[in-house]
RNA sequence: GGGAGCGUAGCUCAGCCUGGGAGAGCACCGCGCUGUGGACGCGGGGGUCGCGGGUUCAAGUCCCGUCGCUCCUCCCA
């Protein structure tokens, strides 16, 4: 029986991966400019983590969440985020006694069990910061900001991009909203698609993320949460939407926005591309001021953003801003006879040993195959045949040129970079 | 979770409607060119036709099931 990759994990081909290197290159210098420090959180959870801080009734942990029992019957969970994790983290270590603001990111693999589809697979890779210790709304506003200058620099256009935003008030304020919510659905609860019907119940919010047409008319009609704000809650989303505006940073206010996790609190954002169809999210996030406090540790107010490296990487590709050519070697080694091929494996090591890239052809062609692989992959050619080898000798071909030279072996190993040109690395 | 389309060589696909030789292009290998690449010509290797079952003298082709991928919906990154 062939054995193939589980459903929903595919790999990422090493054609695919210099895109990959490049935009985690990207995302780690830029998060470092910011401030952020990294932080690597395993893959593997307790499964009670998540559903206290995403929460029981979301669709990530209801029914997306891979949980299963280790050998002692603890349940487990692969991460479907890593906002929980890095939270966990932070109380577990105290981090929160360096009396300071925490600003970590992170950057890998989360699971989720769902249909796979382009860009959604079962695993897949999110990079993101967590800022943990402050209220100011001017780190909200430099969360966002970060976000957008991230895409710029991985060289997407602001056009092609939209900021959706809303606040959806703090623990004080959600009460209020979600009984006048229940009170203004309960009335039209004939109108609403069942899973509706059911989140009346669990968690009213989630209905005005809900895209089924026959609940449009509810929805549109429904108490936004912008009117239920406190006094504090609603200077802090004036004061950020006063920053955005200084920074030049636009946005779409949405008071259907409420994201599908339990923990936000106050603002709440995706940026979208206008180019990926169902799945434009690039990335989300928002405050979580209770979140701290929710897995055991000191009130800490909390906000970031993840966003999603397999949409980042289909948006790339549709603009061509792929990946470069396969990087070429300096120098292919093409041995001719039984005497060349046990010669060429000790230069080959020595020639490696003095940082030069370079290989051989283990595959037995023919001369002239083998520099037509040569001339595909390297810049030069070292050819050792009965000639060259009689006269402790090899000859080297510049493959861009196709000038040849021979010169003895001895001085060309002693010093191969002054034989291979400037641009050697 | 609901709906639709598609799985044939490493890749892109034709063949299926109207059942009977498993094919093309690219890639790969060899030769022309006995030790020198990109061109050209000739030749060659490579396939459980996704998997399982059914109909039939005969199935890549028709039918059923199943797995996978893609798209929409849903959800989200």
């Amino acid at each position: 029986m062939k054995v193939e990759s589980v459903r929903g994990m595919r790999d990422i081909l090493p054609e695919e991966v210099p895109l990959w290197q490049k935009l985690e290159e990207e995302i780690r210098s830029l998060f470092a400019l910011y401030g952020y420090k990294e932080i690597r959180p395993p893959l593997v959870e307790l499964a009670e983590l998540f559903s206290r801080s995403v929460g029981e009734a979301t669709d990530i942990v209801h029914k997306e969440m891979y949980v299963f029992p280790d050998k002692k019957g603890q349940m487990l969970a692969l991460r479907p985020e890593a906002t929980a994790s890095v939270v966990r983290a932070y109380i577990e270590h105290g981090l929160y006694a360096k009396g300071d603001l925490a600003k970590l990111y992170y950057i890998g693999p989360m699971f989720r069990y769902e249909k796979p589809q382009k860009g959604r697979q079962r695993q897949f890779h999110q990079y993101g910061v967590e800022a943990l210790g402050s209220l100011d709304p001017a780190l909200d506003a430099e969360v966002i900001d970060l976000a957008w200058h991230l895409m710029e620099r991985v060289g997407l256009s602001r056009e092609g991009l939209f900021l959706r935003l809303n606040s959806i008030g703090c623990r004080e304020d959600r009460p209020a909203y979600r009984a006048a919510l229940r009170a203004h659905f309960s009335g039209r609860k004939e109108e609403l698609c069942p899973d509706c019907q059911r989140r009346l119940q669990e968690n009213p919010l989630r209905i005005l993320d809900c895209k089924e047409p026959q609940c449009q008319g509810a929805i549109a009609a429904a108490p936004k949460s912008l009117d239920f704000l406190c006094e504090k809650c609603r200077a802090h989303f004036e004061e950020l939407l006063a920053i955005l505006e200084d920074l030049g940073l636009s946005y779409e206010l949405d008071p259907r926005l409420v994201r599908g996790i339990d923990y936000y609190t106050r603002t709440v954002f995706e940026l979208c591309s206008r180019e990926l169809g169902a799945q434009d999210a690039l990335l989300g996030g928002g405050r979580y001021d209770d979140l701290v406090e929710l897995l055991g540790g000191p009130p800490t107010p909390g906000v970031g953003f993840a966003g999603g490296m397999e949409r980042l990487v289909l948006v790339l590709s549709q603009h061509g801003l792929s990946q470069d050519e396969a990087s070429e070697l300096d120098l292919f080694v093409i041995p001719i006879g039984e005497e060349g091929k046990r010669r060429a494996v000790g230069i080959l090591a020595q020639l490696r040993r003095r940082g030069i890239s370079a290989d051989l052809d283990y595959m037995g062609r023919s001369l002239r195959k083998a520099m037509s692989v040569a001339a595909r992959r390297a810049r030069y050619a070292l050819l050792l045949g009965p000639d060259e080898l009689s006269q402790n000798s090899a000859t080297l071909k510049n493959l861009v040129t196709g000038v040849s030279s021979t010169a003895p072996l001895a001085e060309f190993l002693s010093n191969p970079r002054s034989f291979l040109g400037s641009t050697g690395t």
